[in-house]
DNA sequence: ATACTTTACTGGAACGTTCCTATTTTGTAT
DNA sequence: ATACAAAATAGGAACGTTCCAGTAAAGTAT
């Protein structure tokens, strides 16, 4: 790709010349520094509008070695809850006074390395990755001994030390379950989710621990994995009702799950919340504003990009510890 | 942001070194030029794994004032098809060798313009844009004229003097409205969208013209504007039925508003597809999933990215044509 | 072997900024 | 006015790469 047609472009020199002033006058202006004086300063704002001057940050970035670039790595762009996370991120970093670039995974293990590798000449200051299934320790471990700051978010990737901020999987679910319990169901089922990324055995944990601790018989066969899309909630949900024609119940592993287990009762006539009573996770926007409004475990994007932005800050401290935000049962119509 | 460590980090020099041969020829490998022999190269190669060499873009495209970074500036990560779309576009760019990152507008025109002008910053090669509502041609032709590639993507800004992709929709909408016509409906409403985004115009014209071809006599009343949001599409119905309690048919401006609608339809015990038939615009991938299927325009976000490369490669001719990519009525269980 | 062409390689300068040190200007106390 | 400190400004070097022009090596024809 060709770059812009190279008309010599505006440098501090030239903005120098215009107003009177030395180049390093003119950075210092540029980064806000408190020591020129105001009349320099007015100058030189007044040169930069004249000129059309636009900072070189290749430049910047080259010389001093620091960047205010955070790369956000992401699993799949294409679910709703990633892009609501994407959105809260952006807008942490941005109040940050930093800029936040998005690049998409796609899920697969391969293209997020090749990604990193590639974001790694762009010398970004800090990497925010939602690592795909498949990612080792290893890697992620060996992005940190490079030097760079790296936050794992939403998924946990045993053996990495790096921060993880992650939602409170088990007291989400088991609160969840905990209350579909209340409400007297006994026969429940858990749908959806992969043994291949973390947050499964974490909300299924949560499920079972309700389960056991509410002393609610359950069977493993109950608990049916899926893709984590709707048409793998369908297939799930369609799958539990052959297993148990009379299921009471539905705890599932997000709200995606949740559309398609509602789609696939209502092609077999069972109302949602009133034949089934259905419980999601992630709290997406639709799902206050569907019918029935679906019960789910609230996840603060917000919450998490701010958890993500304080590590960001503290980063110093290869600190591996890990953060939980807090989640929060949302009742409504469907349970 | 602090820098990761500033460790004195590997350049060309070391490699250099450790090779045997000059920093030029050390460039000239990791260019992949074809003017170095195999014996260099190997010893090269080598020394780079070596060493853990890594490529500094800032330096590279600081001398050489090439870049191979397109941004692309979405105007709303959490609207599935833009998802969808982003998906392509990424897709596509890496297969032309080079690399894309993703910054969203959140449709608000204020944060298009300071995103634009810190990426401007940094060096991009082009400008992938889908226009936030407030748009001006001025800002795009500003933008044009400082010698970035622009190309604006799924809707026009009209003045603008660049290239812009986006499906026919008034085609799409048009042979959407044909179908439900000859299905036998009568009372058909035109569902969703906003007059502030240019494909609203499109898509409403297309279903005028159909409409009137057909000599189907139908009222302004009856296309009604919402938020492009599945509550939106409630609304939207709503309204429609208050006015016309036994409508026919909705055309809808795209599937999420169908979505919107369907849920309408159901919480006042209105069966999609056989009660009142319904086609969407876009054909989300759940689209097809769902029960009933929906019938909808097919936009192929491939395509489309497709040709925003195509123009990327020869933006040289400060085009400002208007390419359409073709659409496909996909007719399911809905209608 | 010699002259000449082609190919492979090299070192210096340049890209636009920031860092560092040195110098000038301004302010303050005598 | 003078001496001194503090604040403001300036100039050179450096960041790691690519470009350019030139040199060395290899290949080809006489």
């Amino acid at each position: 790709m060709r770059s812009r047609l190279t008309s010599k472009s505006v440098t501090v020199f030239d903005v120098a010349r215009v107003s009177g002033v030395s180049k390093s006058t003119v950075s210092l202006v540029i980064n806000g520094s408190s020591k020129v004086s105001d009349k320099a300063r007015k100058k030189v704002e007044k040169a930069i509008i004249e000129t059309g001057y636009v900072y070189n940050r290749d430049a910047a970035s080259l010389r001093s070695r620091k960047s205010n670039l955070i790369a956000i790595v992401i699993n799949d762009l294409t679910n709703p809850y990633s892009a609501q996370l994407v959105v809260g991120l952006e807008q942490q970093i941005r109040e940050l006074g930093l800029f936040s670039m998005i690049v998409n995974t796609g899920e697969n293990v391969e293209t997020q390395i090749q990604l990193v590798k590639n974001l790694k000449e762009y010398n970004v200051a800090a990497f925010i990755i939602c690592p795909a299934p498949g990612t080792t320790a290893e890697w992620t471990n060996n992005l940190v001994d490079q030097g760079f700051p790296v936050v794992h978010i939403m998924r946990e990737v045993t053996g990495a030390k790096v921060a993880t901020v992650l939602p409170d999987n088990i007291r989400g679910t088991s609160l969840a379950t905990q209350h579909i319990i209340e409400r007297g169901h006994r026969k429940i089922a858990f749908l959806g989710g992969n043994e291949s990324i973390s947050d499964y055995h974490q909300r299924l944990a949560g499920f079972t621990e309700a389960m056991t601790l509410a002393d609610v018989p359950f069977s493993k066969k109950l608990c049916i994995q899926s893709n984590t899309t709707r048409n793998g909630g369908r297939r799930a949900m369609e799958q539990a009702l052959d297993i148990v024609s009379d299921i009471e119940a539905v705890v599932c592993f997000n709200d995606v799950i949740a559309y398609g287990a509602i789609e696939y009762m209502r092609s077999v006539d069972k109302q949602p919340g009133k034949d089934i009573a259905i419980v999601g996770f992630d709290d997406l926007k639709d799902s206050r504003l569907m019918s029935p409004a679906l019960s789910t475990v609230h996840v603060s994007a917000t919450q998490i990009a701010i958890a993500v932005c304080q590590v960001l800050k503290n980063i110093k401290d290869g600190s591996r510890n890990k953060i939980l935000v807090d989640i929060e049962l949302i009742i409504r119509e469907s349970s």
